[in-house]
DNA sequence: CGGCGATGTGATTTATAGTCCGTTGACTTA
DNA sequence: TAAGTCAACGGACTATAAATCACATCGCCG
């Protein structure tokens, strides 16, 4: 599994958590309805400042984001 | 300062804990010296693929790249 | 001073990030 | 059946990141 693959499952995975439907959370973050599913089926190099802005739509910080066991090396 | 500008500077503190030039370092992540440069200035908005090889190259992973207080809202 | 290692910067081209239009299929409820 | 929600996908388009280059600048040392 690739970064992106990772970014995407860690990304769906919060936003079911957050229980909203992709639509209702691009609204949240203000990007695309079809970016945000093509980020979360892992084919997205996503810039920073999306990173940035998705994980402030999930109320987190980045480090909250991938302070998880799918970025870790493991 | 914004996510390019704190990425930036986490990346030339690391950097520079390792001992290596702006050159030495693009040569293990395979970038430009350049564009090295322009992310340690905070104007790049540094895309996924490039955070991860930037954090192999300092040989650590994304979570501990992160994981700074730089990051941190405080 | 002159040379050198390290870094900053503007400009450029190519690749792709990201948006906007839509369709399709699975599933649910009336 | 019909209508609704949701996710996966595609084509076309625009904005911008990736990647490189030439040159400038700075500090340090002989």
């Amino acid at each position: 599994m690739n970064i992106k693959q990772k970014y995407g499952k860690r990304l769906k995975e919060l936003r079911l958590i957050g229980g909203l439907s992709q639509e209702a959370f691009s609204h949240e973050c203000s990007l695309d309805r079809t970016y945000i599913a093509s980020i979360e089926s892992g084919k997205r190099n996503i810039s920073i400042e999306n990173i940035e802005r998705i994980a402030t739509a999930l109320n987190m910080t980045v480090i909250d984001f991938f302070n998880s066991e799918i970025f870790s090396g493991d």
